[in-house]
DNA sequence: TTTCGTATAATTGTATACAATCATACAAGA
DNA sequence: TCTTGTATGATTGTATACAATTATACGAAA
């Protein structure tokens, strides 16, 4: 085995620095900084015990995943994402999305088949219970299986790129009682075409789905949900990696 | 101002930091480097003059930005690229692209749009004359022109991200005397789409733009392209950033 | 000869010291 | 009062020392 062949995950946890980076990610995406807020080195490594060393390289990584923005000799600055990046953010997804269900359509295996099919009827089962919790669970899970049925890693990289952003913003959109249920329509006809083998259908399902899922937010205030920094929900969980 | 306003490259080029990072990217893009080539870091260092700390860290950079991949306590190693990661690619960019016109439709400025125009123009006298190299850096503007068009700092960063990809593999791709001219007709017409305000159709013709790029590219043999290192090429700059 | 273990060297990971830059406070002058 | 220059402190940028990990060489045993 090549050392290049080596699964590998952007970062690694159990250094240092990765830790540092995944716990300041954390941070960011929950909320636990104010946009804009200024990120002291020796304050954060003093918080996580470590020197600022690994603290700086954690930084430079965070500034390329776009969560901060270093300015020379001033300091490292939390991003302030406004309104038109959301709309952007979505808009570009949209166009990821589709073409992820594309090649979803032409690459899936059976075991992917079967968990997605699972997924939707399960989503099903607790949209009529109207719980929401293991809804906004699904809803996560229907894409990450897209995005690992896609077989592309370029695309799944793209794709978790924005899920950075994404998250900051998501909190709130499922958690509209009615966009659930309707999100698991969306997921289950995008899987019925990706079951068919229409990809041309399955890409256009899913762009929509994502513009459907944009609109929707707009319509439920976009701006206290992504403004609200430390909302008293919560039940979706930052990080929505499977385990 | 805020500080947050200021307009902020990714990495400054002035620090040993950002001088390394820059200094690596161009050199791993030229082909300096081979696939999957170990970089030590006190041998950057001295090479560059500079101590290890901003080596290590523009390498936490380069790695997330794909052009490197470093494994834990092991070594940093150039990123290979895969002949499906290329295809990949060209696909991704190519709804990005046609996104981009979209955009490009509905928020160019006369500049901008003049300036597309007499890029246009004086490509198509360029192919005539047979000057591939000016046809080529104009094939190039044309595209940023479209970037900064669009008007999205979001679909900016993400394209230019894919730069860094394309950068490796697109050398040899308008050294074809034919894909010149035939590519300057497709920004024209792309052109006249924006200028008619006509967004379906000038997103519809830049997606289908960058598919025929990477469809000519394979025709001529997508695979020397991309692996031949250091080919006796090289009229297309790495960087072609406008002044 | 091959395999394994150990010693040594090489390389990366982290901490810290020092230099350079920036922010702030305050006083002098207009 | 307002501006400006300077001094001081705070913060980031870089170099270097040391620790931890990994790679390599080499010899002993099978």
């Amino acid at each position: 085995m090549n050392h290049y062949d080596v699964k590998q995950e952007v970062t690694d946890k159990y250094s240092l620095r990765g830790r540092v980076f995944h716990k300041l990610r954390e941070d960011i995406l929950s909320g636990k900084y104010e946009e804009h807020e200024e990120l002291r080195e020796v304050a954060i490594g003093e918080e996580l015990g470590v020197s600022r060393t690994p603290v700086r390289e954690a930084f430079r990584q965070l500034e390329l995943e776009g969560l901060i923005q270093i300015i020379p000799n001033k300091g490292a600055y939390v991003t302030g994402i406004t309104e038109k990046d959301v709309k952007d953010i979505y808009m570009i997804r949209s166009r990821l999305e589709g073409l992820c269900a594309r090649w979803a359509t032409e690459h899936i295996t059976k075991e992917q088949m079967d968990e997605m099919e699972e997924n939707v009827y399960l989503a099903e089962f607790h949209a009529a219970k109207g719980q929401l919790e293991q809804l906004a669970e699904l809803d996560n899970r229907f894409h990450d299986i897209l995005y690992e049925a896609c077989d592309s890693k370029m695309l799944e990289h793209q794709l978790k790129d924005f899920h950075q952003y994404v998250l900051r913003v998501r909190k709130k959109t499922l958690a509209n009682v009615n966009r659930g249920p309707k999100s698991n329509e969306e997921h289950k006809k995008i899987m019925e075409a990706i079951k068919a083998g229409n990809a041309d259908l399955a890409e256009q399902l899913a762009h929509q789905h994502m513009i459907n899922a944009y609109e929707n937010m707009v319509k439920n205030g976009l701006h206290e949900a992504y403004e609200q920094r430390t909302g008293s929900d919560g039940f979706l969980r930052p990080d929505t990696k499977k385990s």
